[in-house]
DNA sequence: CAGAGCCGCCTTTTT
DNA sequence: GGCGGCTCTG
């Protein structure tokens, strides 16, 4: 039999092997990460000979949970079969149908989802609770800004809503005051922090009111519950094993939350690179991986740093991007030799424009298709989603297929959440947002009027004095109860509304109750029709809209409840636009277009980074203070590091102002500071022109047609 | 006179 | 596509 580990380096092995309780893997981008942390959770539970589901696996995203859960799954089957000695045929279809050999693993936020539902009643919970995204999170602030301040003048200097919920969230995340993150993240609001400070508390209590969790409250119910003995022993006690991956990105409270169910058994096994913490924002510190050591004590620390992704080119810009780092980088990375050495150096394109831009990268794009790198092999990257906008409509003139990830989500489509709230009041008539959000989309009916009538149904006001709990206790019965109550005071509430659309509206509230003997897939179909043709009424392009409803209710399918379906469209959105359109084209290759967050931890044999112009790459925004000029360093790392054999950075010389630019004002764009210096030398430069770029814009023209594409020739033969 | 509706300005990254 | 500010309507 051939040693399981043959295949591996010396410092994979001895990660993988290490029987260290704590374990901090230290893996610089292209190491084998996700790999060496697979394995080891494979041969912890051979070694152990654990049950799979004893080994809990925590990730970031869901996308990085269901390819490791499933890599796990099969390093597992593959171990039992080559001592069964069954063959591969069996194997498949064994592995296929049994679920015995699944670990138990998800992100943070869903893993605390499931903790939540089966101990609800605990923390006061019914077991259908809603979960709020952060968009209702944010309109629920509406409502208690309003309440704030009624006059204009004070309104102004409230924090608009988005910001609230950063501010709300960041506290909760790094256990800062209200006053601390104001400094951070919005310090023209100091003085105001007493009065954000309230409207934070009231944040909580209404939403303990209406009987939902945010985000951040899956993690803080879920330390709540471990605070308890009882609990913790029992949550935590189904797991012997957990294991970690991007532990640069975990926030204090997730840290203390490992601790937690880790402090019986002491098993925990971390791997994070501190060069590819992009995170700050929602309160992640690389602080947490370079303090593993003393958080956890007795821990113990491997490294991985030869690189199996990347040419020698193209790491030597993402050394260089490192070098000026105050700190440094941990981890600093060596190629491994590889049979071919004749690679492209990467290049700094630069274009006239943006649509000069957009010209240069399909260009590039079409060429490097010839030479036979198909185009789900090659990436565009962005800072921010909306600069890959003109890009997209370039791409769609030249019949391009292409899918997005990150930016505009499929759940922030108004229609898509007008329907999920109607299917959370199916199941909860006392979510005041829910109502506030659906009587809105009668014509006629604006803010106020809905307020009035949500009013009437007297769900608006808010007891302190009257925990929700106690009549929770009481279980299902008097849910339904409740339930049944709200719908009763409908007579009186429907009078708020102008008398045109009270016919309408009384055919919605009567979609909401689920008749006997019907399907939740019948229910959400009613549904869907009483909401549809206010949703084409009200929105412009309607029509092409009506069609994404009837997605959602095909996800009443695997549902028990329809609340259901809007907390998992909460807690698992569709991450790219392709998602639930499904494939762009009948073409099965298409180019990604990713912003560089949501592009962490893929791959890809020619990257595209965009707009690296300094504002764009540096952003100037978060450029407040020195350690947002240093997260913005790591993002352009993060983005140097997703290419595999070729590596383009495009600075277009001049770009719109506006993001949607109806005007025609420009700026003057320096390329971005991460191109200076060292990094430069490790680029050769190029000059994209147009023919209309000739005399309106003074370059010389150093790229001799096919040049390129010879150069590029040699490398992918 | 409340509030619906329209105009013009601005827009980071995500569980 | 959101938000504040302005105008016009019911």
């Amino acid at each position: 039999m051939t040693n399981p580990l043959s295949d591996l380096d010396p410092q994979q092995r001895s990660a993988i092997a290490s029987d260290a309780r704590f374990l901090r893997i230290l893996a610089g981008a292209g190491t084998g990460k996700t790999t060496t942390l697979t394995r080891r959770v494979a041969h912890t539970i051979s070694a152990h000979e654990l049950r799979p589901d004893r080994a809990l696996l925590l990730t970031f995203t869901r996308r990085a949970a269901r390819e490791m859960v499933h890599r796990v799954e099969l390093l597992l089957d593959r171990n039992e079969n080559v001592e069964r000695g069954a063959d591969d045929a069996v194997t498949s279809r064994y592995a296929r149908t049994t679920p015995r050999n699944r670990i138990a693993g998800g992100t943070f936020h869903s893993m605390a989802h499931r903790i939540l539902r089966q101990n609800a009643a605990a923390v006061g919970l019914s077991q259908g609770f809603g979960v709020l995204d952060p968009s209702d999170s944010a309109d629920l602030f509406d409502l208690i800004r309003d309440d704030h301040a009624s006059t204009a003048v004070m309104r102004r200097r409230i924090p608009r809503k988005s910001t609230l919920v950063d501010i709300y969230s960041r506290a909760v995340n790094t256990s800062e005051t209200v006053s601390e993150v104001l400094g951070s993240i919005a310090p023209w609001a100091r003085e105001d922090s007493e009065m954000i400070a309230d409207i934070c508390r009231n944040y909580v209590e209404r939403k303990g009111a209406l009987g939902v969790l945010d985000f951040d409250d899956l993690l803080l119910y879920w330390l709540q519950l471990l605070r308890d003995e009882r609990f913790r022993a029992t949550i935590a006690g189904r797991f012997d094993h957990v294991f970690v991956d991007e532990y640069q990105d975990v926030n204090s409270l997730q840290v203390r939350l490992l601790k937690a169910m880790t402090q019986d058994h002491q098993h925990l096994t971390v791997v994070g690179d501190d060069a590819q913490a992009i995170y700050s924002f929602r309160g992640a510190s690389p602080r947490h991986i370079l303090d593993f050591e003393s958080d956890f004590s007795g821990a113990q620390t491997t490294v991985l740093e030869h690189n199996y992704r990347s040419t020698q080119h193209i790491l030597n810009v993402a050394n260089a991007i490192g070098e000026p780092a105050p700190r440094g980088f941990t981890t600093k990375l060596v190629a491994q030799p590889t049979a071919s050495d004749a690679t492209t150096p990467p290049h700094i394109v630069r274009c006239a424009d943006e649509d000069g831009q957009s010209d240069a990268v399909c260009e590039r794009i079409l060429e490097l298709r010839e030479h036979g790198v198909a185009l789900k092999e090659q990436v565009v990257l962005v800072r921010a989603a909306h600069h890959s906008s003109r890009l997209e409509l370039e791409l769609s003139a030249r019949g391009i297929p292409f899918v997005k990830y990150g930016g505009l989500k499929y759940l922030d489509t108004a229609h898509v959440k007008d329907l999920l709230a109607a299917f959370r009041l199916a199941d909860n008539a006392n979510d005041e947002l829910a109502w506030f959000r659906v009587l809105q989309l009668l014509p006629g009916v604006g803010p106020a009027t809905a307020r009035r009538a949500a009013k009437a149904l007297g769900v608006a006001q808010f007891v302190p004095e009257q925990p929700s709990a106690a009549r929770r206790k009481e279980g299902s019965r008097a849910e339904k109860n409740a339930q049944f109550e709200v719908l009763q005071l409908w007579p009186a509430a429907r009078k708020q509304l102008p008398l045109a659309v009270r016919g309408p509206a009384d055919e919605v509230v009567a979609s909401l109750v689920r008749e006997p003997e019907e399907t939740l897939a019948a229910h959400g179909d009613r549904i869907r029709r009483s909401i549809a043709p206010l949703v084409e009424q009200k929105y412009d392009d309607g029509t092409s809209r009506i069609h994404d409803l009837t997605a959602l209710v095909d996800a009443t399918a695997s549902a028990s409840r329809l609340s259901e379906v809007a907390t998992d469209f909460a807690l698992d959105p569709p991450s790219s636009t392709g998602d639930l359109a499904g494939p762009p084209v009948v073409d099965e290759d298409w180019l990604v277009i990713s912003t560089i967050h949501s592009a962490k931890g893929l791959e890809f044999d020619a990257t595209h980074l965009i707009h690296a112009a300094d504002g764009n790459i540096p952003l100037d925004m978060s450029l407040k203070d020195p350690d947002g000029l240093e997260e913005e360093r790591r993002l352009f790392y993060v983005a140097a590091t997703r290419a595999r054999s070729y590596l383009a950075v495009y600075v277009p010389l001049r770009f719109h102002v506006n993001r949607h630019a109806h005007d025609d004002r420009h700026i003057w764009a320096q390329p971005s500071r991460f191109l200076s210096g060292s990094v430069a030398q490790t680029f050769d430069e190029i000059t994209h022109l147009r023919p209309q770029d000739m005399g309106v814009i003074d370059l010389p023209v150093i790229d001799a047609p096919g040049a390129v594409g010879a150069e590029l020739q040699d490398l992918w033969r």
